[in-house]
DNA sequence: TATGCGTGGTG
DNA sequence: TCACCAAGCAT
């Protein structure tokens, strides 16, 4: 008894059958998905590809059903101010896709009528669409053969063929497993069987094996090493960064909100004010030179952790009280219309600390 | 090729 | 509590 090898698999026709059988009786019914067989509305692929980068189903549904009824084509979303989309988006993170989207919306209602490109290369072109969501929408929108490959396929096609090498390295032996069993008929289906199956089965952690479509051929499986794979490069750890945020209130209750410069961390959203994050904390009397305007600084109980993709963030805030016609740059927004601002979720964590320590 | 870029759920 | 992780992209 040797051990088993890729070569002993079923052929890609056979595999794609099985997959496929499973995935009539199992798809997840989302917003953005056609019933088996019916192509969707480019724009509601795209639209829901972008905001499912790096981002779960849950998180994304609301944002989803949001953004359509808001704007329900693609011309709707390019006349938006840019203002708009990035208040709709606030919460849902990564916002240089909130910019891209707006920015993708504008040339395809300004140069091709509204029309999304139907293949591949020329989706590629266009802001915030990458290999992954052209590939994703020229085969779900437009049923072409495109090799569809994200974190869920990459961990099925390491599983299945028991392919060990570490990521991102590996990543090309795991394109072209996925490349040898994408078929030409319905491979947007084929895709999105993928796609659930990895993220309803063959899970990162404790994958449910007794209910897989490739439980008998899947080598991983066989050899006792589906849940380790794929292996990945270890990561870095992330340092913490300290910052003290200005709450500044004026006598009629509003508050001093700012806008982020356009590009980096949190481009172009709304913040409360802040000393600039550093590794080294701060005392007060180095914020005070740091603050909006001058005010008799009290600083609040408790204090705000984020973490951000590469790095935790420790927040203290401080409250002042302003005259009425205190100036300063930026925006005086009464407590009951941050709603109507791009705050992102550590400014809102900001803001809930104050509000609690204040009233 | 490596790094910067959010957030919330999970074990 | 905390590291890990999710339908990646731009540079």
């Amino acid at each position: 008894m040797t051990a088993p090898t890729p070569d002993s698999l079923p052929p890609a026709s056979v595999l794609g059958e099985r997959l496929l059988d499973w995935y009539r009786r199992n798809a997840r019914t989302l917003p953005w998905r056609a019933p088996f067989g019916e192509r969707t509305d480019p724009y509601r692929v795209w639209l829901s590809e972008v905001m499912l980068q790096q981002t779960t189903v849950p998180a994304v549904i609301p944002y989803f059903q949001a953004f359509l009824a808001r704007w329900p084509t693609v011309t709707d979303l390019a006349a938006a101010p840019l203002d708009e989309v990035l208040t709709a988006w606030a919460g849902l993170g990564y916002y240089a896709r909130a910019r891209n989207l707006h920015k993708c919306a504008q040339t395809i209602a300004t140069w091709r009528d509204g029309t999304f490109p139907a293949t591949e290369d020329e989706l590629h072109t266009l802001p915030g669409i990458g290999t992954y969501t052209a590939a994703a929408i020229a085969a779900i929108a437009f049923g072409q053969p495109a090799v569809v490959m994200d974190g869920n396929i990459e961990r099925v096609m390491a599983r299945l063929f028991a392919e060990t090498e570490p990521l991102p390295q590996g990543k090309k032996a795991l394109y072209a497993r996925a490349a040898q069993l994408t078929p030409t008929a319905h491979p947007g289906e084929h895709a999105q069987a993928l796609m659930d199956l990895g993220a309803t089965l063959c899970t990162p952690r404790k994958p449910a094996c007794g209910l897989c479509p490739w439980r008998d051929p899947c080598l991983g499986r066989r050899l006792g090493l589906a849940e380790t794979l794929p292996a990945k490069a270890p990561k870095k750890l992330k340092p913490t960064r300290c910052g003290i945020a200005f709450w500044v209130t004026r006598p009629d209750g509003t508050v001093l909100l700012r806008r982020r410069p356009e590009s980096g961390l949190l481009g172009g959203m709304i913040e409360v004010p802040s000393t600039p994050w550093r590794e080294d904390p701060w005392t007060l009397a180095e914020a005070r030179a740091e603050a909006p305007l001058p005010a008799e600084w009290v600083p609040l109980a408790g204090r705000v952790r984020h973490t951000f993709t590469h790095f935790h963030l420790d927040l203290d805030v401080v409250a002042g009280r302003v005259g009425a016609r205190a100036n300063a740059r930026g925006l005086w927004v009464p407590f009951d219309q941050f709603d109507r601002h791009a705050l992102p979720a550590v400014m809102l964590k900001v803001v809930r600390l104050a509000l609690a320590r204040t009233h």
